[in-house]
RNA sequence: GGCGCUAUCGUCUAAGGGUUAGGACAAAGCCCUCUCAAGGCUUAAAUACGGGUUCGAAUCCCGUUAGCGCUACCA
């Protein structure tokens, strides 16, 4: 049985890079009928925040994908330093009583003097047990490390799924810390501790980590279990090609600017789904179904992918249009479910699914992003009455001509069944006779009933006002144009 | 600095020794058309650089350059 985890550390918000790896990580063990895991790494008492926590898991059920299985780390640091303290007794870890003060000190030094840099502090690996057992005794403060196998220069191997076989040299593999002084375990202790009691059998994460594996490796070999294996994704980066960060990136990388602004959620998870790994079929636009069906650590490739976002606009074009592809796929019922919330949000007094399973095939088409709703459909809601007078004018016409076709308009219209093929036969007929082309006719009506020159198609959106709004709002344009 | 990883149109990517280097987004143009949107057609746009290997290299090897990552008692 396939067992994978997304362990993301609370100390901001879920940024689309996480985002990317729980959605590889779902992706995979969906495809492979495996178990989703979600693991909170909060062993950094210093940075956790409930706050942040809230916020990931808010961005998470966003997705709307779900996981089977829930750990947080803080509640098993016991494992954690049980599994720290067998490895110390195997003799494979050390005690290090060097202050902090000392540390950066005998860094630098050795750097300067050693190539390769500073491996462990001096003195502290050769202490032998009684004297380290004494000193701890003593209450001197120490930090747990593991002891690098040294001598035989040997290579530690790495098998990855993405980025093949990897190699390094111990010699250049520092004694990194496993408990803290303050007993806490470091994140790569915590992890592998975790990792091999939950039965993890595959860790796909963010490139960054290629570099650790190596040492988790040593950790796994001297837990005496098999490590899982991993997959590592190639990292999410900015335009300016640095690797996307809370920091400097600012909003524009948290999945919750993506959630307001009106993304559906499982576009969003296909949009980012393509960052990194190809289909190889030429297909773009995914459903999740497909997405599961095609997902394959094969189609993962090995370079960095460019988030296509300016300072004017926070989101890739091409996530734009996928999400107006999935909008518009979007059964009529889920579109007006989805869509009420934002209406409301543009403060829309009346907008209710009922109506906008109404105004759905009219809106539908010509909306990106959720939040379009407010430019795309506020004229169903609110009466236009700002919009300048000389957008009455039709194309190669006159204030007077605009005047002739809107009392034109009243005319014809007051007799006839409001519906939109009467209303186009009728409005159609009226051009004839007024001898104007039909866009001479139809856009001083457009204007005046939609506020503005770019709307939804004039018959339908005619029906769906109904006659009396109409009339109304063609009597206040000719009152404009007197 | 040391170590590791990466390098195809502006962006996401396909092509894993033989293709006019393909697709998509974005851009431009045309068509359709009551405007917009959608749709259709077309154009422009790439193998970082230098050496090998080979009959033949985007693809394999080496070097250079550039970018990224790790080098914490952060994750």
């Amino acid at each position: 049985m396939i067992r994978v985890r997304f362990a993301p550390s609370p100390t901001g918000y879920l940024h689309i890079g996480g985002a990317r790896t729980f959605i590889f990580n779902w992706l995979y063990a969906r495809h492979n009928g495996g178990v989703m895991i979600l693991r909170i790494d909060d062993t950094d008492v210093e940075r956790n925040t409930e706050a942040s926590l809230r916020s990931i898991q808010d961005g998470l059920e966003w997705l709307e994908l779900g996981w089977d299985e829930f750990y947080r780390q803080s509640e098993r640091l016991e494992l954690h330093r049980k599994a720290a303290w067998a490895i110390f007794e195997k003799g494979l870890a050390y005690r290090d009583f060097t202050p902090l003060s000392n540390q950066d000190e005998n860094a630098s030094v050795a750097g300067e003097t050693t190539p390769g840099g500073w491996l462990f502090n001096p003195g502290m690996r050769e202490l032998d047990r009684a004297e380290s057992d004494r000193r701890a005794a003593r209450g001197e403060p120490f930090v747990l490390r593991f002891k690098v196998p040294r001598e035989s220069r040997q290579q530690v191997t790495v098998s990855d799924e993405v980025y093949g076989t990897v190699s390094k040299s111990t010699g250049d593999l520092e004694d990194f810390a496993l408990l803290r002084s303050n007993g806490l375990p470091t994140y790569h202790m915590a992890s592998c501790a975790d990792d091999a009691d939950l039965k993890i059998t595959h860790i796909l994460r963010g490139q960054e980590h290629l570099a650790n594996t190596f040492k988790h490796v040593l950790i796994f070999e001297a837990l005496g279990v098999p490590a899982p294996i991993t997959a590592h994704l190639p990292l999410l980066i900015a335009p300016d090609k640095s690797k996307l960060s809370k920091r400097v990136h600012g909003p524009v990388v948290s999945v919750t600017t993506y959630r307001d602004a009106g993304f559906l959620p499982h576009a969003f998870v296909n949009f980012v789904s393509l960052l990194g790994w190809s289909p190889k079929n030429d297909r773009e636009k995914l459903s999740l179904d497909e997405l599961v069906s095609l997902f394959t650590l094969e189609g993962v490739n090995r370079s960095n992918a460019m988030i296509n976002f300016t300072d004017q606009d926070p989101f890739d074009p091409k996530a734009v249009w996928l999400n107006a592809e999935h909008l518009r796929a979007l059964p009529v019922e889920e579109f007006a479910r989805r869509v009420v919330p934002f209406a409301q949000q543009a403060g829309f007094a009346g907008a209710s699914e009922e109506k906008f399973r109404v105004l759905a095939p009219l809106i539908q088409e010509r909306m990106r992003l959720l939040r379009d709703v407010a430019t795309v459909a506020d004229f169903f809601f609110v009466e236009p009455r700002s919009y300048p007078a000389e957008d009455l004018v039709p194309q190669k016409g006159d204030r007077a001509m605009a005047v002739r076709a809107l009392r034109k308009a009243k005319e014809v219209l007051g007799s006839v069944p409001f519906d939109r093929g009467s209303i186009e036969t009728a409005l159609r007929a009226a051009a004839g006779q007024l001898e104007l082309k039909t866009g001479q006719l139809f856009q001083p009506i457009r204007v005046a009933v939609c506020g503005k020159k770019n709307a939804p198609p004039l018959f339908e959106t005619l029906e769906a006002l109904g006659r009396e709004t109409v009339f109304r709002r063609l009597d206040f344009a000719l009152e404009m144009l007197q």
